[in-house]
This record gives structure tokens, sequence and C-alpha cells, in this order.
DNA sequence: GTATTATGAATGAAGG
DNA sequence: CCTTCATTCATAATAC
């Protein structure tokens, strides 16, 4: 669908064909690996993956973001409100009653939506966070 | 249509940022499901069991975190799966109807505990949890 | 380039 | 169930 922007200033959405294709085959890569390894959990042997995987708590994206460095699809890995969507949420969030109901959320999407890129889940996270902080 | 523009513009773009979620999530649960195993194989000794170890009631990552000598793991105030226990409420999940009966909340917790310390109350809140989110 | 901070996001738990 | 709150984790932004 329509995402609201005519002026193509972002590009976290973006995702090619050739990286779909690697994201499919870490997941089969991870599928076979888990199966194997449920499989013989006592029949201990060396992964030969171990590079590819970061179990120490790390990224989730490293691995894919970690191919070939053609890919202009930056690290856009967290959604940041843009200015102008900031001003907006201050305004709204002034006008009262801690976070809004579903259907208020939506609205407020549609709005900060001509302004960037933008989902109900963001709006929903931003309120959640704005009051404690 | 032409795709192999790399300037700048989305004319490539073949997946939304919903989407690209749910494939990140994918390969974030198998690295911590492999993560797990590999620790299991060489590391047994440290598994989170049901022996009445962990007092604070998490299992959580230890056996697979390399924990950063910086980050004070020993008070974890909230309940964590670990990732085998994950599993199997994933596996209950998938199968079952909604929040589990009393008595099978109970079985389930059981069958839970010989992977780390689990209470009713916590499998309970996850099959509350599990489905609108 | 590395360390720190601010804040977006995920999720366990409580309340209605 | 659904909504709300608290805690924690991850990371973009910033300071050093």
């Amino acid at each position: 669908m329509e995402r609201g922007s005519q002026n193509g200033e972002y590009d976290g959405r973006v995702m090619t064909e050739e990286q779909m294709e690697i994201l499919r085959k870490q997941i089969a890569m991870y599928a076979v690996i888990c199966g194997q390894l449920v499989s013989h959990e006592s029949l201990s042997s060396k992964l030969p993956v171990s590079s590819g995987m970061n179990p120490t708590g790390g990224g989730y994206f490293d691995s894919i973001v970690a191919s070939p460095s053609t890919y202009k699809i930056s690290h856009r890995h967290r959604w940041t409100p843009t200015s102008m969507q900031l001003q907006i949420f201050e305004s709204i969030y002034e006008e009262g009653s801690g976070t809004p109901k579903p259907q208020r959320i939506k609205e407020i999407m549609m709005e900060l939506s001509q302004h960037g890129q933008v989902m109900d889940k963001n709006v929903y996270n931003w309120f959640q966070n704005r009051r404690p902080r």
C-alpha cells in the first residue's frame, strides 16, 4: 500500500531480492542446524557456522548486515521520529490522557505519516515510554 | 520493471518492515536456540535446571551469555523463560486454543521445570501475553 | 574509534 | 480476555 511519502527521503523499508535471499538462506541454515542439534544433542561435534551467529546476546541483525558491502540498506534497525513528528507527539501528549486508545493511535499514526514513515507500534511505544521518562 | 538502481530510491523494495521483522525474529530465535544447544553440549553442567539452583527465578541465558564483566547479573527481578522453555511454550501454543485450564497449566509448569525454574503464574502470564503480541 | 547516554522496542506481570 | 505499567535489552545519537 501507499506509505504516505512523496519524496523518497527514507530508505529504511527497502529490501532487495538479494537481501531477501540472504535471509532465506540464513533461516534455512538455522533450521538445519537446530534440527541436527536436537537430533544428535549428545553427539557433540564442531559446528561449521559459529561465525554466522552471535549467541552472546548481541545483535540480531549483525549476521545479515555483515554481508557484502554493496548494500545500501544501512543500519536502520530502529525507527526514529523526525523532528516534526516529535513536535506533534509532544503537543498531543500535552493535551492529555496517557496512552491513546488503538483507534486514536491509528489516527495519530496517519497524521504523523505525513511527515515520515511511521507505524502504529511506533506511536504506541512512544506514548508508553514518554510518561516514565 | 527496472530494478537495478542503487541510487537511493526504493524501486527494488520487495519486503515490508513488518515482514522483515518476522524474519528477524525467526533468525534471532534460531540463534538463541542454537546457542543454547551448543552450550548444552559443551557446558552441560552450567545449564539452568530445576534442581533448586538459581533462586532468583530466572534461568535466562546465563549459560550462553558470555557476560560482560561490567554487567551485574546477580539480581534478575523478573522471570525469563529459557530458550528451551520457549520452544515448549511455542509448540504447546500452536496446538492449543487460548489460555489453558489451571490443571493444564500445572502440567505444563511441571514439564517446563525440567528446563529451568518456573511457576504456575509464569505459565499463565505467558499464555495471556502470547496472543495479543 | 571507543565509551556513554537517550530512547525505541520487547515482554513479564498486574489490574479490570 | 484486554489494557496498563515496570523492567530490561538494544541501539541511534552523542560525547570523548
